[in-house]
RNA sequence: GGUCCUGUGGCCGAGUGGCUAGGCUGAGCUCUGCAAAAGCUCCUACAGCGGUUCGAAUCCGCUCGGGACCUCCA
């Protein structure tokens, strides 16, 4: 029997067993990202790892509402409420219409995207494409009573909220410590309480994105978006929500205000929060300047890396660390997870040239097993992988006649494979039902046994020049007992 | 300063009360015409101090170190 699929809350601080609302299908909400520049690394690590949430839910049979935001406009440069939209300067700046931008870097996004062979979610609204949404939701918040307006901007009026519900829920913390900690910040005196946050701005004459709304003209403040899209495509309670960790003391704090200050219910019961990812230590971001972007790590191009690595190795190395750790980014690292997954990849071309003996010295049942057990406790990856490479030393050792594996197990092996990693892991090896790759298999094959005659003969001299020419080419020969197989070095 | 998280072998990184994580590196062995690959074995770790327990990397306390958030960030 199965483990049952376990998920680490945020909300509650503990691992529960997840069911859904109502099963079979799944609701799942992930902020996206702003898009006014390209995404980094960091970012990429979110997002691939909600794709193997994506990934493992639907492998379990569930079918998966996945909706995944692009915020192209409120997100101002400072949490305050004050200050220029992300999108308006960087347009200013860049002497293009704001939504050039948006466009720029969506399409950069899902680029990098597919490169890593991250899943399109099932919708991808925008925040402009829901403005009206925006508008309602603001609306009835004031009806409630749980906003006010001043001079053509709404805030949320969080001590009236607080009073009621716990708003600090999620982060851990109680108001008392939040208002101790929150600064006082000029220009700020409309505001009646120092943690009240916008859910619709007044703009500017010179703003380049306003719209028009009861209030006057202006544009949504960066945490109603998700609660309006996520209300209106999963409804008012749905399954999990997840980000990054850093959107939880404000942006996932003020989104559940918002949602229960609009129909008087929590939005998602299971909160997933991805944790960073460092360099050297500390957190990727711009502003510290270790932060590089996918194509350079995949090119080797920037001042901080030794050398470039393929999307899908990359792809493995963050998967072998749990979502919710930091990991930690080293050139070391990098390449000793590069070896590993070139093996991992190896294995699975090995298995397929296996023939079949009559009897069976392995219990693939049982680690098949392990693997569930693995995903089913909070999608963990790294102990998912240790399970692969006992797969790994399971399929080489039988192509070296040191373990027996019959049909039934070399079935369940490429069950185990196609399930796991490509499915699930999303590990696509490179150069895949590639034509040219076909065409070269042939060639090899034949310089291969044209090799292998040579060696009959004994003619080592000439099987040798075979090899070494084929190394300096970047070519590996390996001869197991029986047969020789190639590899890129 | 406040809140929270965290400290595992040469490196990366799972594991939350007793049973081998795994990967990479290094050494040795086996296979092999040689080499490579592969398999096997070894280097058997849990920051420090104290406590709880029959038993702790795992629970509790203290000390030291690292990080995140509180200000835009996935």
């Amino acid at each position: 029997m199965k483990n049952p699929l376990t998920i680490y809350n945020t909300l509650t601080r503990k691992k529960e067993q997840f069911y859904p609302l109502n099963p079979p299908m799944v609701g799942l909400y992930v902020c996206g990202p702003t898009v006014y520049s390209d995404v980094h690394l960091g970012n990429c690590r979110t997002f691939i790892s909600f794709d193997i949430i994506y990934r493992y839910l639907l492998h379990l049979g569930f079918k998966v509402r996945y909706v995944r935001n692009i915020t192209d406009a409120g997100h101002l440069e400072s949490d305050s409420d004050h200050g220029e939209d992300k999108i308006s300067k960087k347009a200013k700046l860049s002497q293009l219409e704001p939504m050039e931008i948006v466009q720029k870097y969506t399409v950069g996004f899902r680029e990098v995207m597919n490169t890593f062979n991250v899943l399109p979610p099932s919708i991808e609204p925008t925040a402009t494409g829901h403005i009206i949404e925006q508008i309602e939701m603001t609306k009835k918040i004031l009806e409630r009573g749980y906003a006010y307006e001043v001079n053509g901007t709404v805030y949320f009026n969080v001590e009236k909220y607080a009073a009621e519900q716990a708003y600090g829920q999620l982060s851990g913390r109680n108001l008392e410590e939040l208002l101790d900690n929150t600064r006082d910040l000029d220009g700020q005196n409309e505001k009646k309480g120092r943690l009240d946050f916008a859910l619709w701005i007044k703009a500017k004459p010179e703003h380049l994105m306003q719209w028009p709304s009861p209030w006057g003209m202006g544009f949504p403040g960066w945490h109603l978006e998700c609660s309006a899209m996520s209300t209106k495509y999963l409804g008012e309670q749905f399954d999990i929500h997840g980000g990054g960790m850093d959107l939880v003391p404000t942006h996932h704090t003020n989104e559940i205000a918002q949602n229960i200050g609009y129909c008087g219910k929590s939005p998602a019961r299971f909160w997933i929060h991805t944790n960073m990812l460092t360099v050297n230590g500390q957190k990727m971001s711009k502003s510290l300047g270790n932060s590089f972007l996918p194509h350079e790590l995949i090119s080797g191009n920037h001042a901080l890396l030794k050398k470039g690595f393929s999307p899908m190795c990359i792809r493995f190395f963050m998967l072998m660390t749990h979502y919710g750790s930091t990991l930690d980014f080293s050139n070391d690292a990098m390449e000793a997870a590069e070896k590993g997954f070139a093996r991992l990849i190896e294995s699975r071309r090995t298995l397929d040239q296996l023939h079949a003996s009559p009897n069976s010295s392995v219990n693939l049942t049982e680690l098949q097993q392990k693997c569930y057990n693995a995903m089913n406790d909070d999608f963990n990856t790294p102990v998912l992988i240790a399970q692969l490479f006992e797969a790994v030393r399971i399929i080489n050792s039988a192509a070296n006649n040191k373990e027996q594996l019959n049909a039934d197990d070399i079935q369940l092996l490429k069950k185990i494979y196609q399930h796991f990693l490509v499915d699930v892991l999303g590990l696509q090896a490179e150069l895949e039902n590639d034509k040219s790759r076909e065409a070269l298999n042939g060639v090899m094959n034949y310089l291969i046994s044209l090799r292998n005659d040579a060696k009959q003969r004994k003619d080592f001299p000439a099987s040798d020049a075979i090899r070494n020419h084929l190394n300096s080419i970047g070519i590996q020969i390996k001869d197991n007992k029986e047969s020789s197989t190639w590899t890129f070095q």
